[in-house]
RNA sequence: GGGCGAGUGGCGGAAUGGUAUACGCACAACACUUAAAAUGUUGCGAGCUUUGCUCAUGAGGGUUCGACUCCCUCCUCGCCCACCA
């Protein structure tokens, strides 16, 4: 018969879903368990897209695996439905984002399926689901109540198209995440979670973490740990603190820079300067994040009026405002250094601040000396190191109470309120007598509105429900008004993984009992692209589950794997603009899934991804082709042929340590070998049943269908996955004899076949006498014999 | 500007101190066929004075008996962050 991928995949999916087959029991107690998770998806196109297919498909590889040597393996999947997609596509449509959703998710649904990837259905989540937001409800609830969520008004990254503001990760170039426009800056009232509480845990713990270390290169960046000095000066009857990482060149500073937005700006600005100023502010206020952070140009800056005190040598100060100092970041001010600061060399030559020379070793009078070395013109602290130096004026400011060591982090506070109708809404009451009263009567639903549309003002939709924002204050139970604004849809993303093992539990956010037993999460794979977001925010938000005693471990994810890109065949990145988008589809419809599951796996190491190839995927189809027309010796009394055993145990070796490291390529590349060996008619190369079986079972991850319906032919009555990992023979993966390679100063000369155990003196004697060896020799005694036992011997002359 | 990674045949890629180019695609010749497809066999880095030799892993240098692999300098590309004081 002929291979037929269609047919066998239908009946196996089939079979698959009756009888549930991998689908982990979460009681089992024989087994250990491994949590095998893949990032969830956001069902917002028509089609799961291919990089999607690739992750889930790597993951499925690992999963069957990891049952087959033993493990009670789950493998949930759910739906990252809230956000934006959704909620614009009904804007533009009419369609309301609960019944596109749906239909994406069924669809979604039968796709996975389509591909052969085997998940824990009856555990799927969707978290627009109120049975599902209500947690995410609770978990605002137990941030709140622990004064880790906070309302503040703040300088917020607003997306004029999109209306509604976007997290500091989520505006990266000035430009919004979702649509592209320009953020602009707005201040607004907003809710914040209190991150930065966790900025050095969130650092000291990657520690624990068996993670690629790029991805913990990203959040460390962005977290941006820094240490330095705090100083104070003052300014008439204030006081202003400033952040610095060298106080060494305190002696130096001839001015002072504070950001626009300083608060102090108004109160200090001399009335001769008023107007200036306020002009300069209205002009940076109207820049976008783009213009403000654009390195090419000039910095500017004004003068204010007012002089700060040096504490150090009590030297009056000018005090500028300059629009490249960040608001948020060491308190909004700079203290200006130009002879040993680049961008303060700059702005100096430009405004004619004075440029003095405090630390030696560079030439000021044609740019900034930004290294360390040693004090000049610095008081008592002359003829320092830049390192001591900091250490001592540090000490002499912390003794006259005027500055301290502080440590500062660029990471921010996680701003988590959207004025956006899809999300979950917060639940907060604003009460004329209570004030602000946490709403603890979850799940705060949304309303069934139908005008999705976001004012100019930004302000939610969901203001204009009124049956939605009247409500009764829970304390007091006088008239009150709920938060019309919804949560970040990080949110629900950051404790998902939690809710998996109960999915309709609805007494609680998660079942400890099992969180206990199944969590932390053994591996995790995903996307690399979400390094500073999703997987940031689930660390911070498990650190608080885990301080509050809900939890027992505070890593969700101990071992993770980020899948590559898989790029059109150009190379360039797959979009639905350029049209060059592969669709997973077309491929399983041609090939099967089969084919497409390990073609996909065979273009590239995972974790690098590459470039799809139309002509290449027919290599693999070939392959499988092979398999399916390949007859073992029908008795398994039998013996294989021993060479064809050796390469089997070799394989089978290879297969398991490259799908542990998730080393796809390489597993495939090296099955292949094997069926091209066994099929060479120049050699007698059969295997009997048992041995043939194995093959099928190491097979059987990659290709699951074709290897199900072949182990069937076999005579098996179970599915392959019920089978057991094949073990390796140790004595047949080493042969007895190998080719000893023959160098002659480092350059092959020969290879001779020899036993595998042959000793250097034997080996010398052999290549001594070697006729091929002889001339290269020229009549001389090596000089030195190096001999890799098992590989190679080197005549050094 | 900072951080991380990569550069190997016509193409995707393998090899992380020990036989460079595994595996796959494409291409060519042959077999089968009326023919084509499919399949199979063989060949396939470059050059040369071709039983073999020389050169070749972005460029140049170094360490080593031996370097795609380690070190230094440079070039190119990709990703992340970026006026962070």
């Amino acid at each position: 018969m002929d291979y037929n991928p269609q047919k066998i995949e239908e009946k196996w999916q089939k079979y698959w879903k009756e009888n549930k087959t991998n689908f982990c029991n979460l009681d089992e107690k024989k087994k250990d368990k491994f949590y095998n998770l893949v990032m969830f998806y956001y069902p917002s196109g028509d089609k799961i897209h291919i990089g999607h297919g690739y992750n889930y498909t790597g993951a499925d590889v690992f999963g069957r695996y990891k049952k087959m040597v033993g493990f009670n393996v789950l493998q949930p999947i759910g739906a990252d439905a809230f956000g934006l997609p959704a909620e614009n596509y009904a804007i533009k449509t009419g369609v309301h984002p609960a019944q596109s959703i749906k239909q994406n998710i069924d669809f979604g649904r039968k796709q996975l399926k389509s591909l052969g990837i085997i998940f824990d259905w009856d555990k799927e989540i969707n978290t627009s689901d109120p049975e599902y937001y209500k947690w995410t409800q609770w978990l605002f609830g137990v941030l709140y109540k622990n004064g880790l969520a906070y309302r503040a008004e703040a300088p917020v990254n607003w997306c004029p198209s999109c209306k509604t503001v976007l997290a500091n990760e989520q505006a990266t170039e000035g430009k919004c995440e979702r649509c592209g426009s320009e953020v602009i800056q707005k201040n607004l009232n907003q809710w914040f979670f209190k991150i930065t509480d966790y900025a050095e845990r969130l650092l000291e713990d990657h520690k624990k973490l068996d993670w690629p270390e790029r991805t913990i290169a990203m959040q460390k960046n962005w977290i941006g740990k820094s240490e330095g000095t705090n100083i104070k000066f003052k300014i008439n009857n204030n006081e202003i603190e400033v952040f610095t990482t060298r106080i060494d060149t305190i002696f130096g500073v001839t001015a002072l820079i504070l950001a626009p937005e300083h608060e102090l700006v108004q109160k200090i600005t001399t009335s001769e300067h008023k107007k200036e100023v306020d002009n300069y502010i209205s002009v940076s206020k109207k820049k976008s994040e783009l213009e403000r952070t654009d390195l090419e140009k000039e910095k500017t800056g004004v003068f204010i009026g007012a002089y700060a005190i040096n504490p150090l040598n009590n030297e009056k100060i000018p005090v500028w405002i300059g629009d490249y100092v960040i608001a948020t970041y060491g308190g909004g001010a700079v203290m200006f250094v130009p002879a040993h600061d680049e961008r303060d060399f700059e702005f100096a030559k430009k405004y004619k601040i004075e440029i003095r020379e405090v630390i030696s070793g560079g030439d000021i009078l044609k740019g900034a000396f930004t290294e360390y070395g040693k004090l000049v013109n610095s008081g008592e602290f002359n003829g320092l190191d830049s390192e001591q130096a900091i250490k001592r004026i540090t000490q002499w400011l912390e003794r006259n109470n005027l500055g301290k060591k502080t440590i500062n982090y660029r990471l921010r506070d996680w701003l988590i309120s959207r004025q956006r109708y899809w999300g979950a809404p917060i639940p907060i009451i604003y009460c004329d007598k209570c004030g602000e009263v946490l709403d603890e009567n979850l799940p705060v639903k949304l309303p069934d509105l139908k005008d999705f549309k976001p004012t100019n003002e930004g302000e939610s939709p969901l203001a204009r429900s009124k049956e939605f924002v009247n409500v009764k204050c829970p304390k007091c139970g006088s008239p009150a008004k709920r938060s019309t604004e919804t949560m970040d849809t990080f949110v629900c993303s950051s404790w998902y993984f939690l809710r998996y093992l109960s999915p309709h539990l609805d007494k609680s956010a998660f079942d400890k009992k099992l969180v206990d037993k199944w969590l932390p999460v053994d591996q995790y794979t995903g996307g690399a692209e979400h390094a500073c977001l999703h997987l940031l925010y689930a660390r911070f938000i498990t650190k608080v589950l885990f301080d509050q005693k809900f939890i027992k471990f505070d890593e969700p994810f101990t071992k993770l794997n980020h899948q590559g890109m898989i790029l059109a065949a150009d190379g360039s990145k797959m979009s639905k603009s350029k049209g060059n988008v592969v669709i997973p589809d077309d491929y399983i419809k041609k090939y099967g899934a089969d084919t497409f599951r390990m073609y996909v796996l065979f273009i590239a190491a995972f974790e690098d991804g590459g470039a799809w190839n139309d002509k290449s995927i027919i290599g693999v189809y070939r392959f499988l082709t092979k398999v399916w027309n390949y007859s073992p010796i029908p008795h398994s009394t039998k013996f294989s042929d021993n060479q064809a055993l050796s390469l089997l145990n070799k394989t089978i070796k290879k297969v398991s340590d490259d799908i542990k490291n998730f080393k796809f390529n390489t597993a495939i590349s090296s099955m292949m070998e094997f069926v091209n060996f066994i099929y060479n008619p120049s050699v007698v190369s059969m295997l009997n049943i048992d041995d043939w079986g194995n093959f099928l079972k190491i097979l059987a991850p990659f290709v699951p269908h074709i290897t199900e319906e072949l182990w069937e032919n076999l005579g098996n009555k179970k599915s392959i996955f019920e089978e057991k990992w094949p073990k390796y023979d140790e004595k047949l993966v080493k042969k007895d004899t190998i080719d000893l390679v023959i160098q002659v100063n480092g350059k092959v000369r020969d290879k001779i076949e020899v036993n595998a155990d042959i000793s250097e003196k034997e080996a010398t004697k052999l290549v001594l006498s070697n006729n091929k060896i002889k001339p290269w020799l020229n009549n001389q005694e090596p000089k030195r014999i190096i001999f890799v036992k098992g590989k190679l011997i080197n005549m050094v002359v």
